[in-house]
This record gives structure tokens, C-alpha cells and sequence, in this order.
DNA sequence: GTCTATAGGCGGATAGAC
DNA sequence: GTCTATCCGCCTATAGAC
């Protein structure tokens, strides 16, 4: 409580801080695999057993960045779904998608860490759990919204797979109708496939640079679509059921 | 011409093999990040000078492994394809998909390495370039066969992106409509999306273990619609749209 | 083509002084 | 909390003998 344990702490925090800066900065140069302490201190002009003092293994300071880049994007996406309060469903939807991808574009290296290959030998423990959800959560809002008043029409499911879409309802979706909650999951992941592909390379010599942000947009409402939210004629427009 | 000489490319041949096949068991234990000469070697009981007669870096092992893996996945695909000669269009393109599945859930480390984050520091060469269309040839050819008939009707693509869809049908998918060469493009990049998910642990606490092949085969027919292929309203019906 | 030897690095993690 | 020192491991790549 004292000024000076105040001032030790905020110098704790403070050189944690620097130390996962230049790790996102050795993660972005040698990737998450490569990540050392001893780099990292390097770097920072300190010897490297001192960084044991912050964190106690090479795994936990990978664990901590893990986490800062799921609160990053986490956030992100939440914002985007803050600066339109009160707009269309459709609109928040690919406010929302646009966010996660402009996060990715400038955070590429922490994106990977977080969608890409896992990294061999490290598991993640359940603390990112929380923060991993944070965009779906985002999403779910999104259309929880939309059904709360009219429910949307989204063709029903094979019979299948009922019974898994209401158990994942239940468990992170409550409120949606289960066809939606499996379209969403399944969006997510085409949503981050989109992403993948553009930031990992795959879209070299396929799709024009140029042209990517379009075709993401594109895509994304093509998403919002499967997910059943309706199509506006126009900025704000909420439409009726029919397809564009 | 001689047979010494014959045999001896023979056991280069052999030799090589087994330096990728043990490599493709670092690849999996170390990941591409940390694929080393050495390691590789030490596990052969050869000394790691010895490889170096064989690749003359750890770059151009990398190389040689990314390529076996675009030829290993296209060939899964032709192989699907062939396996449904005159099946409906439809019906292709699901077996496409699942075979990609398949084969990505039997070789995960060299999913990774096509489809994953890339590996920092190294850059692929003019080389892959080649074996990585396959897969994505694969599914032009079940889309160019279902539209030599009668056209299908796919909505128009937003203005803006016509002469990027122009464009990339003309660079790799002549004879397909141009919004169809779009669609299948982000399908693709979206079939991804659903199988990395799954491999690299995001569906794991979201879609049951058991659950996941339906859900993908579920997927993938959604991904079929979207690129314009009919729907049969039973297997191997394809649907009114056409006759082949 | 394979060997030994070597150069010149890199890493995680710990002990014990200050 | 930071330092030095240390243990023990790892790596790419080359030279030169056989």
C-alpha cells in the first residue's frame, strides 16, 4: 500500500510490458515456434535469467501474448459493435467481420499465433479460453439482436445434426435458434479461412491486392447471409426475408 | 546407361526418400519452424554432412516437403474425382471436399505446412507453385463440366467486382462465368477455413469430436450451393437444373 | 558419398553473489 | 531483481581425409 510498493509494482508492470513488446516483436521476426528468452532479453539489454523474474518459463510468455492477441482482436471486434449501436443487424455483422480482418492485416504475426498452426509442444492452458471467445461472443450479440424481435426464416438443419446444433445452443448461444448457432460456428470458421488465406499467401497470384478488401466485403455479407441476417437494400435497411 | 550407374541413382532415389520421410517426423514433432539437418540426420544415423550431397539446404528440404504435400492433397483430390466419373456435379464437389478433409485429418503436420502459418524466414520458391493449384484445378474441372450445359444460375456479382472476377477467370478458370470463378475462390479459401479450425484445435469446447464430419459434409453441400451447384434433393440426384 | 573435425553461433534453465 | 557463471544441449555449414 505504500508509495514505494506502488512504485516497485508499476515498475513491474512496466518491464513485463516491455517484455512482451519485444516478444511480439521476436515473434513477428522468428515466429512463435523460435520465441526465446533469451533473445528477447537480448534485445532488451538484459541478461536473460532475469526474465525468469516475469515469467517463468518461455511457455508462459507465450501463453501471456496468446492472451493479449485474443483481447486484441477481442476488443477489436467489440468496438466495431459499439460504434454501431442501434444499426442495422446486416451492418453491425460486417462491421464486425471487417474489424477482425483490418485487426489481422496490421497484427499479422499475432494472428497466426492465435489462428494459424499450433505451435509444436505447447498447449494452451485454459486461461485463453475466455478471451479466445470474445469476437464470437461479439458475433453472437449481433444476432441475438436480430432474433430477438421477428425470428428470421434459416432453412431448417438435416436431422443430423440437430441434436448437436441445439447442444452447442445450450452451451455458448443460449436464446438463438439452433440452425443459426450452427451457421455461425461454420461462419466463423469460413470468416477466418477468408483471412487466412489472404495473410498467409494463398491468394498470391489469385486475387489482386487491390481488390482483397472488396472481396472480403463481399464475402462477408454473402456470411451474414447464411447466418440469416437479412439482406438491406440499402445502408440501414433492414429489408424484408428476400435475398439479394 | 549401365546398370552401376542405375543403381546408383536408384539408391540416391531411395536415400532421398528416406530423408523426407524422417523429416516429415520432425515436421510433426518439431515443426517446420525448427526442421533441422541434424536432427534429421542423427535419427537416419548418418552424420549431417551427409545431407548436404542430397539438399543442399534446410530450405531446399523444406521445399521438396511443401511440394510432396500440394502433390500429395492434389492427388487425393484428382483421386475423388476420378472415383465419381459421371456422378453429378454436385456429388463431385462434396467428395472433392471430403476427400481434402480426409487427407488433411491422416497428415495434419503437412496441412500445416501448406495451409498454415508460414514459416518465418523462408520463402517458397517459383517451384510450388505448380502443385499447389492442384486441388483448386480439381474443383474447376467439376464446376466447368456442370456449366458446359446449361448455365447455372448464380446472382450477379456488385459491380465492383466483376473485372477482378473477369480477370481471375481468365488467368485460371476460362470458361466458367465469372461470378462462379469468385464464388469458388472464396469457397475454397472457405473449406480451408472449416478443416483448420478443426485441425488446429479452435473447435475444440464448440463442435462435439464426433459431430465434426457431418458438420463438415453439412458445410461443404452449403459450399456447393454457393458456387452454383444444383441441388440434388437426393444423393446422386442432381436436381432439375440439368442433364449431363 | 560418407566420415571426422571444426568454426561460430544459438537455446533453456539454474545456482549463488550482490 | 539483476548479475556472472555454468551445465548441457542444440543448430548451419564447411574443409579435408578416405
Amino acid at each position: 500500500m505504500s508509495t514505494v510498493r506502488g512504485a516497485r509494482e508499476r515498475a513491474r508492470i512496466e518491464v513485463t510490458a516491455a517484455i512482451k513488446d519485444e516478444a511480439r516483436r521476436r515473434l513477428a521476426a522468428e515466429g512463435a515456434a523460435k520465441l526465446s528468452l533469451r533473445a528477447v532479453a537480448r534485445e532488451l539489454g538484459m541478461v536473460s535469467s532475469a526474465l525468469y523474474r516475469y515469467f517463468p518459463s518461455r511457455d508462459d510468455l507465450l501463453t501471456a501474448l496468446i492472451i493479449d492477441a485474443y483481447d486484441s482482436v477481442g476488443a477489436a471486434a467489440e468496438a466495431a459493435l459499439a460504434g454501431r449501436a442501434g444499426a442495422a443487424p446486416r451492418e453491425r455483422w460486417t462491421a464486425v467481420c471487417a474489424a477482425v480482418r483490418d485487426w489481422a492485416l496490421a497484427h499479422p504475426h499475432e494472428y497466426a499465433l492465435i489462428y494459424g498452426s499450433p505451435v509444436p509442444g505447447y498447449s494452451a492452458p485454459q486461461d485463453t479460453v475466455g478471451p479466445a471467445s470474445r469476437v464470437g461472443n461479439a458475433l453472437i450479440a449481433v444476432l441475438r439482436e436480430a432474433h430477438a424481435g421477428p425470428g428470421l426464416a434459416l432453412p431448417p438443419l438435416p436431422a443430423e445434426l440437430c441434436p448437436e446444433a441445439e447442444r452447442m445452443t445450450e452451451e455458448f448461444a443460449p436464446g438463438l435458434p439452433p440452425q443459426v448457432t450452427a451457421a455461425l460456428v461454420a461462419a466463423w470458421a469460413q470468416l477466418v479461412g477468408l483471412i487466412s488465406f489472404e495473410l498467409f499467401g494463398q491468394f498470391q497470384r489469385v486475387v489482386e491486392d487491390t481488390e482483397r478488401a472488396r472481396f472480403f466485403r463481399h464475402n462477408a455479407d454473402r456470411l451474414a447471409h447464411e447466418v440469416g441476417l437479412p439482406a438491406g437494400s440499402g445502408p440501414g435497411d433492414q429489408g424484408n426475408l428476400g435475398r439479394r
